[in-house]
DNA sequence: TTCACTAATATTATCGATTTTTTATTGACA
DNA sequence: TGTCAATAAAAAATCGATAATATTAGTGAA
């Protein structure tokens, strides 16, 4: 129930961030800035249970490091609402609720239709070849079935179609906030929907929304976005609904 | 030209933030909530060199403590954008420019406008009692004239005022976005615009606003909250337009 | 049995010192 | 005189240890 977001950047330290999630902590930067790329991936991906404690000690011999570089990452991710700090009592993953859900996927959707009208009113040519490209990679994958929806690759190049959308819009803020919010999506979809089968061709979806977005109606681009994000939303729910109130995920 | 937002909200360890910008560090926290509240509010209140290199040596010397929390307080502000981390090079007080100006302004019309219409429809009798006091107390330290604008309790009131006005608006993360606009706005306001004399009737305005707001006009309330964060933002864009790049702070 | 209190244990928060990296200085060489 | 390299100084990042705080276990009285 309450995460803050954070909203950063292309900050030099940390390298990877929203950007990159699969890519795992590139090396020659801090160690601080390593830890905070791991920890970050792990509690996004799903693989760390809601609320549950973060023991220092245990994380230390984990990771092999010390404790400075380590408190600092946490700091981070506090800072961003990833992680709680309770005075005196260390730091939490932080818990998820379905208000909390419910709001990220308002905000969500307004403030990525905003982005995208932004964008298709802008876009050039290099912005049109990013869509079409991210489209392209993603539908392979899809194709490959290798992969269903949840995997490593998958997930990379879906994050990428959707940044590609967006990526004309000239708001650096706005695509900030945008990144933060759908990470936040992303977290209880892959904590949620881990095992899912696919009711619904995600790929045509992603198709519509491109070939709207390049045709220039924003209007039908932005409606098909809205819905894409509230079919999955739909479903994370309906799981959410069924278990009571704990946070019932994987590893700890 | 990079910040990130961060959003935190009330959360335990850091007791002040947004809310109380005036009221110095909580005690009885820890050493590194306490740190991150003074350095937040002497990056925002306009009293370090946007850009400034934050030598940890110093900056430990001046507050007495050791590196731990110190680092720990800087890497949530890194989180926020506030301060700048590169990589093995240490911590700058985060820049700023015309352009990063221009979009906080551009997206905190939009999104606090969401924000008070979500308030004028939803609000109670609460939420009226709240912003006619929160008006109260804002016009009686503007009539006391002891304190132009950019004084401590003026600052503080401001803040509360707006505060109340979309205080009914239910959603927890658009607030924290407002929020986190909000102080960065601010913060180049205090920059620019210290010394300034006022050349209109901010009192008014602020009157006004509540009016339409209490009148549950929305589309009246929303207008005039724009010309009002427009007006300020126009008096910081010519000052900053005046100087040519650097940023001519004060202190620090 | 349960509550209150104290002792023992575990965990966190902070410190001081060490290692590593960057930045500044100096001097050789073109 | 200017550039480059080697060295010295400064600063940052990390570590291991200590102090402070919270949690658990245990004991005795109601």
């Amino acid at each position: 129930m309450e995460t803050s977001l954070s909203l950063e950047r292309t900050e030099p330290e940390a390298p990877a961030k929203s950007g990159m999630q699969g890519d795992e902590a590139a090396a020659g930067g801090t160690l601080t800035a390593t830890l905070y790329d791991r920890l970050r991936a792990e509690i996004l991906e799903g693989r760390m249970t809601p609320g549950a404690k973060l023991r220092l000690e245990e994380l230390r011999g984990r990771y092999g490091v010390s404790l400075s570089p380590l408190r600092e990452a946490l700091s981070r991710l506090v800072a961003e609402g990833i992680v709680v700090a309770e005075s005196q009592r260390g730091f939490t993953v932080a818990p998820v609720s379905r208000a909390m859900f419910a709001d990220v996927i308002r905000l969500r959707t307004t403030l990525e239709s905003m982005a995208l009208r932004d964008s298709i009113e802008r876009g050039g040519d290099e912005w049109e070849v990013g869509v079409v490209a991210a489209l392209h990679r993603l539908k392979k994958v899809e194709s490959l079935r290798s992969a269903e929806e949840g995997s490593q690759p998958w997930e990379h190049l879906h994050r990428e179609f959707h940044l590609a959308l967006v990526g004309a819009c000239d708001s650096p803020l706005l695509l900030q906030f945008c990144a933060t919010l759908r990470d936040l999506n992303d977290r209880y979809r892959r904590l949620f929907l881990a095992n899912y089968v696919l009711d619904r061709n995600v790929a045509t979806e992603h198709q519509s929304i491109a070939d709207a977005a390049l045709a220039r109606d924003a209007e039908r681009a932005v409606t098909l976005l809205g819905e894409h994000i509230q079919r999955t939303a739909r479903n994370v729910f309906m799981v959410l609904e069924k278990q009571a109130a704990g946070a019932v995920s994987h590893s700890a």
